[in-house]
DNA sequence: CTGAAAGCGCTTACAG
DNA sequence: CTGAAAGCGCTTACAG
């Protein structure tokens, strides 16, 4: 794919790009005949303006399309209405689901919202303080699925308003979450109530600095495992998308004694699903396989997979709430808001027969 | 689903959110016993600072954990860094995808990067004031795919810096966009070129306010099926997800005589997929089925469908660069770069053998 | 109901 | 190399 040519050939123009100065308060003020001030209350909705004085500045507003500038008024007002979003990645399911919850609820309450994706090269605390000085009078909202996101949050000064989104019993701030270990736990119980001897995992990376295999959906996994007293196997691979899961699963499908696989997503399930099935190994017939956070193409896709549905959107409009609740009333809500998945039992897993 | 529980019941505490405000400039000229402009000399890097002073400065900083306050900067120097993206949408592929390529370009040049999804609800007038306003000394990206996107665009004042990305031959101003109509050429010959004797087509939304026909995508399947001397029967449906392909994939699927059935995306093509499974119809053997996009979990599904390879995160980062451009130089560029899409064969079409 | 004054935290000339 | 002055566009008391 390349750029292959441009619209308008010729010398470049140089046009000066009007600039027309937006109009300040001020010049409306002469224009209405009133004082600055006056346009600032006009401009603020507030009731000690007589009519006709008002409507005069309305005119004149309207006239120069006049637009407050949201600099002058944030350092002159003390009040942003602005958060910040920290997230690695904002493409993937789980993390545009996510991210969504805070950009509508922030919308609908005023607040502009900015998203700045972590990658590894930059220094987290380089990062948040950038963040932090934007957010002044405002706050933060981190979704802490993994290492970047959890090293992030980290860093955000405890005076800063901040929630967050994270897959695991949080830090010490307010936060919302979902209860993945007990998804992984109702998961491998229903696995292994169809039949199944035990439960392989193809893992996506864990939020902490940890092993992998501390992460809540592994965990969860282990002790439903341990609880039915069978010893868990390893989990395999580690990635977030189709051809990592594809990747693990070429590696299964060569284990005759793989019945079933539990998947860390639906991305890494569908790459298992189309190991198996090059593999000549049929699905659910064979083996079962099942993911988490029922992707929007999941329901549509043959055998469509068994999963864990997450309402991430749910997830992301409860972090805000929660931060604005700090930001606007400088109380530290103490709640950590805990979200239920849900087994969405579809096609890709079954009772097994032998 | 459903918020069940608290994780630390009791009386709320007001934590009186450590009202520390924030050190200014000033605070750390006391502390290093200089005045604020050399502090602020020391901050922008600027030369002309004695190493001594420089480095008392520098201790100053770290101690207040000094962060200049954004507001203030843009105010004072005029200089925003700010890119506001205007999108109708941003978890489907194209969109998010797109959104990726402003955000890191961004990210990169040291700017920051807003988001505003566009809804149906809202005055696409007022919204692009409120995003000027913001975007003062900065600037706009207007995802443009869509109705909601190309009215936004069509709202923004000449003088403010915008650019967008856009599936049609864009408007007057600086923008990118994708050979759409060239690349639903090239589908539908090859699928013409497979053997099918004509091609259904199930549209997304057009983006302008006119009719699905006149969309990109539609017209160049019609141009392709008009010069191979075919009548182009009527699109089918309208819609973005895979629901919506499966509903005009059923209708589809009740006609015997159809062999193939171009899609305007990958989701729809998915949804026609699962509909034509349904209906026992076999892909690719009875039917063809080809998309738009290449999303990212369309090679792993089974039959993966051919698709039309589209760079979106490419065309996100040439908008963003062309709106630099625009907002450093006051140069107005009067480009408009093209992206060529590319069709990538894959299991769900082939040649028909009847 | 309306205006004159001071200040938000920074930068940009201008002096020295 | 460093500081005193003025100002960015707005708001927030304070007068009238």
């Amino acid at each position: 794919m390349h750029v292959t040519g441009h619209g308008s050939p010729g010398p470049p123009r140089r046009t000066p790009r009007t600039p027309r100065k937006a109009a300040s308060i001020r010049e409306v003020a002469e224009a209405a005949h009133v004082s600055h001030q006056t346009v600032s209350r006009v401009v603020n909705g507030h009731p000690n303006v007589r009519q006709e004085t008002r409507s005069r500045v309305e005119a004149a507003i309207a006239e120069f399309g006049f637009c407050r500038n949201a600099s002058a008024y944030a350092l002159a007002s003390g009040v942003t209405r602005a958060v910040t979003v920290l997230t690695s990645n904002s493409v993937p399911h789980a993390y545009a689901a996510t991210l969504q919850g805070p950009e509508e609820a922030a919308r609908a309450a005023g607040y502009s919202v900015g998203v700045r994706v972590l990658t590894p090269e930059d220094d987290p605390s380089r990062t948040v303080a950038t963040a932090t000085a934007t957010a002044t009078g405002g706050g933060i909202v981190v979704i802490g699925f993994d290492r970047l996101g959890a090293a992030a949050l980290a860093r955000v000064p405890a005076d800063v308003p901040c929630t967050s989104a994270v897959e695991a019993p949080p830090p010490r701030r307010p936060a919302v979450w979902a209860d993945d270990r007990a998804a992984a736990r109702a998961a491998t119980r229903h696995l292994l109530g169809l039949g199944h001897r035990t439960v392989p995992y193809v893992a996506i990376p864990a939020p902490t600095g940890s092993r992998a295999s501390m992460a809540p959906r592994a965990e969860g996994r282990r002790q439903a495992l341990a609880s039915a007293g069978v010893t868990p196997p390893p989990a395999i691979g580690e990635g977030w998308d189709a051809p990592a899961g594809h990747e693990a699963g070429r590696e299964l499908a060569r284990d005759p004694g793989v019945t079933v696989i539990l998947c860390g997503n639906d991305d890494l399930a569908l790459g298992v699903l189309r190991a198996l099935h090059h593999a000549g190994r049929a699905v659910p017939g064979d083996v079962s396989d099942i993911g988490f956070d029922d992707a929007p193409h999941s329901g549509f896709v043959a055998p469509a997979p068994t999963t864990v549905l997450m309402d991430f959107r749910g997830l992301g409009r409860a972090a805000f709430q929660l931060l604005r609740t700090q930001v606007e009333s400088d109380y530290r809500p103490p709640e950590l808001t805990l979200f239920a998945p849900e087994l969405v039992p579809r096609e890709s897993s079954e009772r097994r027969t032998a």
